[in-house]
DNA sequence: GCTTAGGACC
């Protein structure tokens, strides 16, 4: 079972580096969708879920069709070949269920898609296209996205989006500027403004400006440009710190009278406060001057700063750790009517709990609460954080289960965190009950918990559970560091257990994983912290 | 689908 999902891992990246690939792909979680780990638990997949049974339950299930797919189907055979779907009842809601649940799997995604197409004669609407073409995307297969496009009855703007998108983050941005001048031959109506705008946006949101700018002053004449288009462009010279050219947009902006509205004034503030260094005081004051001319210039033009003008100076103050004035910033918004959002809140209390003023962050949350503002898992992070530093199991604990409680979405850096903290603390009952949740809730684990994990096991020279974990982490896609891997071989051959040492090897053999090789002559040191 | 909060080790 277990060699069988590999495989079929394996046969999605057809590049000769497929481990590379494993491992840059689980490590892409800060972009807006990369792959995301399986969200199951292959080990202890049930016998009798298997689909020798009348599969009539998984016409409404996307989470087990999707396992069964995974764990079954051989995206080399057909569909039928290798499960027996036939009773399936095909609905638009599980169709989409299963292809989202199948996107770090394009192969069988791609598999079943064509599955339901030509043998169960099941209609794709466009949704169901749109999140094929997002997924083949994300794996570069833009000739099969293609395909797809032409065999849609009408492919809206928004699919042409996804393509576009995609195209632009593998780095093929004159495919995309083709794909949206192709557009209109497929959508029945011209390109507009707006369609423009977001093929501007997304270059710049990717760090392609330079070709936003080129095409958009190319095209000035077709597409009449709006303070919308303008404010793009300034968010893309303020991302790659190009101020002089975001203020000659500006200026360009107003010369063909154009307004530039609150937004665009807070793409300058955020270009402003965003990167700059507040290490001496006189840095931080030099970037808040200028975030308070930016503030005078705006009141001139008659436009009122808002919650997100706010928020970009709080997280200055936080970033520069400035209690005070970050509380006395959050009242001064307040007295004038601007109500703080869950980004406001949270750059505050991560500017009080860093500061350890812990009691006056637990008030903020309280005071949140009675304004009806759910705090994020970001929010609680900022105490999950301090309370390790504090070594405060009660209060760590105490929070965690509010969280469960108000069914806030625990992230990856929840667990991790309160992971890390536990199993110092040689909480180790707690530490499963982390690691179970973190699996129920489908978030994880990732890389960086098991190598934390692995890490602290070693370090209480469980080798046996560090190499359990570790087998398991290879089975799930995820290459150890080198660090890991050193650690625990050391402390099995130092600890003479021989017999799980080998299973060791004979598990990196049958994945063909190699840890580079000068690791022979180095003399191992056991893991510190 | 124009803007804001976001890890931790060394």
């Amino acid at each position: 079972m277990l060699s069988r999902l590999s495989t079929q891992q394996r046969l999605l990246f057809s590049s000769p580096s497929r481990l590379k690939t494993r491992f840059l792909s689980h490590n892409s979680s800060n972009s807006d969708d990369g792959p995301k780990s399986p969200h199951f638990e292959i080990l202890g997949f049930p016998e009798t879920l298997k689909p020798s049974l009348p599969p009539l339950h998984i016409s409404k299930d996307a989470d087990l069709l999707s396992r069964i797919l995974i764990e079954h189907h051989n995206p080399y055979h057909s569909m039928e070949s290798s499960l027996q779907l036939n009773g399936i009842r095909l609905s638009p809601t599980l169709v989409h269920q299963t292809l989202v649940r199948l996107k770090s799997f394009s192969k069988i995604a791609l598999g079943f898609f064509a599955w339901a197409k030509d043998q169960a004669n099941y209609r794709h609407d466009e949704a169901a296209y749109n999140i094929m073409i997002d997924v083949l995307g994300k794996v570069r297969q833009f000739d099969v996205a293609w395909q797809l496009i032409g065999e849609m009855v009408d492919p809206s703007s928004r699919t042409f989006g996804i393509l576009i998108r995609r195209l632009i983050a593998a780095g093929l941005t004159r495919q995309a500027i083709r794909a949206f001048d192709d557009m209109e031959s497929f959508i029945g109506r011209g390109t507009e403004s707006e369609d423009f705008c977001y093929l501007l946006d997304t270059l710049c949101k990717y760090g392609y400006v330079k070709v936003a700018t080129e095409i958009f002053n190319g095209r000035k004449a077709r597409f009449r440009p709006d303070s919308k288009m303008y404010t793009v462009l300034i968010y893309g010279w303020c991302k790659l710190n190009r101020a002089s050219f975001a203020e000659k947009f500006l200026e360009e902006m107003v010369s063909v009278g154009l307004e530039p509205n609150v937004v665009t004034y807070n793409v300058l503030l955020n270009g402003i406060c965003r990167r700059s260094s507040l290490h001496p005081e006189e840095r931080f004051e030099r970037t808040i001057r200028a975030a308070e001319n930016l503030f005078g210039e705006m009141q001139k033009r008659g436009i009122e700063p808002d919650v997100t003008s706010y928020s970009i100076v709080l997280h200055v103050y936080s970033r520069a750790h400035k209690p005070a004035l970050s509380l006395d910033k959050l009242n001064s918004m307040k007295e004038k009517g601007i109500f703080p959002t869950v980004a406001t809140y949270t750059s505050v209390i991560k500017c009080l709990c860093s500061c350890g003023r812990i009691e006056d962050a637990e008030l903020l949350l309280v005071e949140m609460g009675r304004n009806g503002i759910t705090p994020s898992a970001v929010t609680y992070n900022c105490f999950f954080k301090e309370y390790r530093g504090r070594k405060d199991a009660d209060k760590a604990l105490k929070l965690y289960r509010k969280m469960e409680e108000s069914s806030c979405m625990r992230s990856m850096h929840t667990y991790n965190i309160l992971v890390r903290m536990f199993s110092k603390l040689n909480r180790m009952e707690i530490v499963r009950e982390l690691w179970d949740d973190m699996k129920k809730s489908g978030v994880g684990p990732d890389l960086d918990s098991y190598t934390l994990l692995i890490h602290e096991l070693c370090e209480k020279q469980k080798w046996k559970e560090a190499c359990q974990f570790f087998v398991e982490m290879i089975e799930k896609g995820f290459l150890p560091q080198k660090i890991t891997f050193e650690t625990l071989y050391t402390g099995l051959i130092q600890s003479d257990m021989l017999r799980t040492w080998r299973r060791l090897q004979k598990k990196l053999e049958e994945e063909s994983i190699t840890f580079s090789s000068e690791f022979k002559d180095l003399h191992f040191k056991p893991y510190r912290r």
